[in-house]
DNA sequence: CTTGACTCTGCCCTAAGGGCAAACTCTATA
DNA sequence: TATAGAGTTTGCCCTTAGGGCAGAGTCAAG
């Protein structure tokens, strides 16, 4: 039998961690001291405690620890689970750091890169749209080209030049389970099917549009470029922004080839 | 003049956000309504609130996004420092991940490693010590070569074979601020400095030790079998482990040849 | 018996907001 | 002009994995 102490030094962990380990139920003391609370844990617990600090050294939540010790059945899907969500953790950690590197050489360069905004109005489009709950930003980008599938399946036919676009729907904007309407310009009205409506979309006076090239990841700085602009220029957003795709996966390999254009309606100050 | 929603939508955040970054200061709405508290803010807040998202998407946190927009002096200083935050947080993830992959194989492959435990006893030895506090254990496998050049310098001479351990000083367990004592086994005791005092290790009956061969990364998992091989066996900790470094990287190159043998005094329950 | 070391519970704190509730305000329509 | 519905406010509790501290109780050695 070991005090809190001793069991901690054994196995190089606080006291006070122990304690909470306790408190969630991921390791229960062996004995406590029905007088004084004293908690008095065994050597047969070495074992769990270590299985415990060797799962939350690979980076495991308490919760799965302890859903993994105790239906063992499921450790091989968790630690599958896990291994993805590492490497979504390097993978963004990997974008991140590129950004950075970009950030860095344009703060040191000086010149911002010359931001061509062009003033345009937007025109009545009739569009198929499909309005879709997507959980995630991640997620979205890759349903975009299922939309045009699918409308091509339902018969519609594409405006030239091809000319797609989101709308977002919350009222307030969330992170997740995000309410996106995916516009497709077409000809002209066709079948409408559950998920996919037709409607005309009223024109824009004036937009203030940049062009992105290049993968999504980096999409907010042309839309930082692009409100920086309309704001030393004397307007003023009025709408909420769009974005337009124009190359994308659906007929570039490459991602450095990929065109989207934001567009934000504006009106003068 | 935009009311919250509105400054939501264009600049895709939740109005909640907008109230926080209000509270702790980051942004502060360009007016508030005296009778009403409804915050208002201006299109001359468009460039702050895009370059605090811009921010934010590199990983920074909020105080820090704080401090670089208010003095732009130590922008690439703060932004340094964050590029090696990422990278270390790669690199913790990978080693996450290689941890895990073992692990994995080790699971399906069932047959764990033979573990050749071995009792000792653990003569009475004259150590020259080193007390220290460390800042965490990264850092700490840093110190032990140093103290190795100190001790030469010092005019030490080791025992052979090369003896050197660890004991762990807090009487609790702490994460950060390690009170550790680096002991070397020297043929007598020497002149003494402020950093380094001579004193004899009393002997331990019984010990068990297990050899950890390659870098420290994976050192828990030795820990993990040595006690598991300990509570089969019928012993029981009775004090606290050390560590003996045999090979590191004072005399191989190759992380993969550091040898360490894990030490935990023992009795028989 | 005292003293110092150890342990207990409880409370507040972390970062960046999310969720919910109750109350209040704004705007568009009937 | 009245009202409904949408928007906004504050406030409270919640998230991870414990850290820090205070006040009180307990254990073991001299």
């Amino acid at each position: 039998m070991y005090s809190i102490g001793e069991f901690s030094r054994i196995n190089r962990i606080t006291p006070k961690t122990l304690r909470h380990y306790d408190r969630i139920g991921l390791l229960k003391p062996d004995r406590v001291d029905d007088w004084t609370g004293y908690r008095y844990y065994s050597g047969s617990q070495l074992p769990r405690i270590r299985k415990i600090l060797k799962l939350k050294a690979l980076g495991l939540p308490l919760d799965e620890i302890g859903t993994l010790l105790n239906e063992n059945a499921h450790a091989t899907c968790i630690l599958q689970q896990q291994k993805q969500r590492l490497q979504q953790h390097i993978q963004e950690s990997q974008n991140r750091l590129e950004q950075l590197r970009e950030y860095l050489i344009q703060l040191e360069g000086g010149q911002n890169m010359q931001t061509n905004v062009t003033m345009k109005q937007l025109p009545e489009v009739t569009v198929a749209s499909m309005r879709t709950v997507v959980p995630s930003y991640d997620t979205y980008f890759d349903i975009v080209p299922k939309m045009g599938e699918y409308m091509e399946s339902v018969g519609a036919v594409c405006r030239e030049p091809e000319y797609c676009f989101t709308i977002y729907h919350d009222g307030e904007y969330r992170d997740s389970d995000i309410d996106v309407e995916i516009c497709e310009a077409v000809v002209a009205p066709c079948r409408e099917s559950e998920k996919v409506k037709f409607k005309t979309i009223s024109a824009v006076p004036q937009a203030a549009c940049l062009q992105h090239h290049g993968p999504y990841r980096s999409l907010q700085d042309t839309y930082n470029r692009l409100f920086t602009w309309i704001h030393e220029n004397g307007y003023q957003p009025a709408d909420n922004p769009r974005e337009s795709y124009i190359h994308g996966i659906w007929d570039r390999d490459d991602p450095e080839d990929w065109l989207t254009e934001v567009q934000v309606p504006v009106i003068l100050k």
